[in-house]
RNA sequence: GCCCCCAUCGUCUAGAGGACCAGGACACAGGCCUUUCAAGCCUGGUACAGGGGUUCGAAUCCCCUUGGGGGCACCA
């Protein structure tokens, strides 16, 4: 089994793209097969350097490695289109000495004049008329000597109808007269993506095309262009398309927002600058549109390779399930190893606090902080916000934060000092400072609560913080001391 | 407008004629636990789009309707 992906540098790899690299990715896998990477690189316009880099740089990170390809090479190369011109030109040479295809002298301004003309007609077709399907060999010297620009078409039969197969769903025959002569080779010289994708997958020996369902309309006249090169019709599979996650629209097509106020994240690196984990987005990516089992959402790499089959793809679109990848990465982070999450964390916490990430490597506070904050994160950027209180200096809060609930400041100043006194004597350690806390909230008449959330301010500068003794054992006692002695002079002043 | 694809809880899905008064997960609601927030545990509600067939029997097959999606470029 041979598949590709076949992604244009023409933009950040998206979301959709990246699901559609999986599922070539496992189906490679699973079947012991090759798993190519080709560079579409065919249209000049739309070019954008920084694209190659990042699509590699996404499969990586999610752990899609290529077989062939870029960097990796392979017997099938060159894997840029953009070197490929000749074999193009080539076949286009073949296909227009056979008849089957013509040269088109039409400038782009009568096309797009026929078209509106159509439009306004409202007819049911709207396309290219073939006005140069039929030109004398005359006219074309003609226009070839004036040196009028020209592209190549491909001649489409104009009756019957195509019929091929697709994996996943039945597919009615196509009229052939519902299709306007394609250009194989724009004026430029360079293929079309139905010419150079054809030819390509022929000469690559890819053996399963598993694209996006908006290639589906299309495969008629790739069909007939297989037919016309006599070549043999690879195997078909429309993945469904990812749709934006209130359902309507093809998730590719518009940036919208997302459930919350945020901004819909499209491309692979915004997930990973979000604090996403590849082994999260890995999972996450194969249950849309296929399942490892009836009752299990999580499943490893190897576990997907061991079960996953093209047949089982569900066909139906979907909308994309942000809600359900918040909960797998923060299940993907808690069973992280702490001092894997922590070297996870330290870029993030690197860019948010504004330190080194050396300097915060070697934090002591650090290893007490993670432990505590790992079931508390849905994804790594969410962490410097949670542990930010133990890496500044002075604490910014509004000071009616340490009166406690159905207490007056006087009574939360007294609890703060009784307890800052304690402090003093007590060891830094979980068990230290259990035990005389608690009951130094009896012998007040406090409740626990009221207490710690007292002790809570003062220590974080937060009502919602990490666990209250970690925070303060990360903080060290003299930091902690002096935090509570601020917190009753801001109490005092109330 | 024309052509094509698709259709199970709010969402992602399991289901390939009887094992389904439809299973799992997320989300949601309630409860437990609890120093906040989480996590964890327990409980709960909600779905076969509608209508016709075929069949002893249909979520599963066929048709129509409706809805959603995609395509109709010298973009991929």
């Amino acid at each position: 089994m041979r598949v590709r992906m076949a992604p244009s540098p023409t933009g950040y790899f998206h979301l959709g793209s990246a699901r559609t690299a999986l599922f070539n990715w496992l189906y490679a896998r699973h079947t012991g097969g090759k798993f190519i990477l080709r560079i579409e690189d065919t249209d000049r316009t739309r070019y954008m350097p920084d694209s190659l880099q990042d699509i590699m740089d996404s499969l990586h990170w999610l752990g899609l490695d290529w077989d062939e390809g870029p960097v990796v090479g392979g017997p099938y190369g060159p894997y840029f289109q953009s070197e490929r011109l000749a074999l193009y030109h080539e076949w286009a040479e073949r296909l227009l000495a056979a008849g089957l295809a013509y040269r088109c002298y039409c400038t782009e301004a009568r096309l797009e004049a026929l078209r509106e003309e159509q439009r306004a007609r409202k007819e049911p077709i709207i396309g290219y008329d073939r006005h140069c399907r039929t030109l004398t060999a005359v006219q074309r010297a003609e226009l070839a000597a004036a040196g009028a620009a020209s592209v190549i078409r491909f001649a489409m039969p104009l009756e019957g109808e195509t019929c091929f197969t697709d994996l996943l769903r039945k597919i009615k025959p196509f009229d052939n007269n519902q299709y306007r002569d394609p250009i194989l080779v724009k004026s430029d010289g360079f293929p079309t993506y139905h010419f150079a994708n054809v030819i390509d997958d022929h000469f690559m020996e890819i053996t399963h095309i598993l694209r996006g369902d908006e290639w589906l309309s299309s495969v008629p006249l790739h069909v007939n262009l297989y037919n016309a090169l006599g070549w043999e019709i690879p195997v078909f599979a429309h993945l469904p398309l990812i749709l934006d996650p209130g359902g309507v629209g093809k998730l590719s097509k518009r940036k919208k927002k997302g459930e919350g106020d945020e901004d819909l994240l499209t491309y692979i690196r915004e997930y990973r600058e979000a604090g996403y984990l590849p082994e999260a987005m890995f999972n996450f990516l194969a249950i849309m549109g296929w399942a490892y089992s009836a009752d299990t959402d999580l499943f490893s790499r190897a576990q997907a390779i061991a079960r996953f089959d093209i047949v089982d793809i569900n066909p139906a679109a979907g909308a994309l399930p942000l809600s359900k990848l918040q909960w797998m990465n923060g299940h993907y982070i808690r069973s992280l190893a702490p001092a894997d999450l922590m070297e996870r964390l330290l870029p993030f916490l690197a860019k948010t606090l504004g330190q080194p990430v050396e300097a915060l490597r070697a934090h002591p506070a650090l290893p007490v902080l993670v432990p505590l904050i790992q079931e508390r994160l849905k994804t790594l950027d969410e962490a410097a916000s949670l542990i930010d209180f133990a890496f500044v200096e002075a604490l910014e809060y509004d000071p009616q934060m340490l009166v406690a609930k159905g207490l007056t400041p006087a009574q939360s100043l007294a609890a703060l000092t009784a307890a800052r006194t304690l402090l003093a004597t007590l060891p830094f350690t979980e068990e230290g400072l259990d035990a005389p806390l608690r009951n130094l909230a009896d012998q007040f008449g406090v409740k626990v609560g009221q207490l710690f959330g007292i002790l809570r301010v003062a220590i974080t500068g937060k009502q919602v913080a990490p666990p209250l003794f970690g925070s303060m054992i990360a903080l060290g006692r003299e930091k902690t001391l002096a935090r509570c002695l601020r917190a009753e002079e801001l109490l005092r002043s109330l």
